[in-house]
DNA sequence: ATAAGTGCAAACGCTTTGCAAGCCT
DNA sequence: AGGCTTGCAAAGCGTTTGCACTTAT
């Protein structure tokens, strides 16, 4: 993986990042200071970043738009269903266990999981009044 | 919510599929047979059935679509990471206590929570050799 | 009668792709 | 030099929306 000044811009932009921005926001993010780099370009980076452990990938169900996460360590996430917001929690027993059942009685390999945790944030509550 | 021919049709569908389609394949699988149905139509049914509790959303983690299940019991479900199919499995321990713990700690409401397994299905492990 | 539901087409949001040009190493 | 990487624009995919028309109750 070669260094280039876009894929260093995306990394430092996520690990600058305080949120779970989505590709999207990264995008957006270096293009108010980097107008010329291409929305290709930062899903690129975004998703090579992720697969070689530099950042984590976040999937999220439903269709919202997948984030990203500075954060490497062992956390679970907690999302909005109205705004869209994530945020970390502690984590949450994992019982990877489970994915060896899984594998046992399916005959699927490499089985894994995703949890994820959803509620509506104290903002979008007072919005609702 | 009134009856028509539309949403009747739409309800049948996910009732006889024994797989879990998401809203396109609801809408390929009736439009063969009644072409003149509008995938608006479809799309808009999918989510009032799946709001009164007539059939089951099933959101998908990452950027693939999300299903709709005729089984109404307790279950989990098991994604192919390979061919997006899903398959039914027996159902994981789902700690609800945790929602709580997590709405405690967080501030948030109606916390909930999403778990799905993923995998390789044997038949994708066949073409990967 | 009237409000819910429909069909159509267009728009949407997010992401990926093909290709020529550019830049690390 | 070589091939990874970039930028651009277009296309892809699944889904939603606005609007006028229709239909169930």
């Amino acid at each position: 993986m070669r260094n280039t000044r876009q894929r260093e811009t995306v990394l430092n932009t996520v690990l600058i990042s305080k949120d779970h921005p989505s590709a999207e926001t990264v995008y957006n993010r270096i293009h108010k200071d980097y107008p010329h780099i291409s929305r290709a370009t930062v899903y690129r980076n975004l998703t090579q970043l992720s697969e070689t452990g530099k950042i984590r990938y976040l999937a999220v169900p439903g269709n919202s738009s997948d984030r990203y996460d500075w954060r490497l360590e062992d956390h679970s996430h907690l999302l909005c269903r109205c705004c869209g917001t994530v945020i970390d929690i502690a984590p949450v027993e994992d019982d990877h266990h489970a994915d060896e059942q899984v594998a046992l009685r399916s005959g699927y390999q490499d089985v894994q999981h995703s949890l994820i945790f959803s509620g509506i944030c104290p903002e979008c509550q007072k919005k609702k009044d």
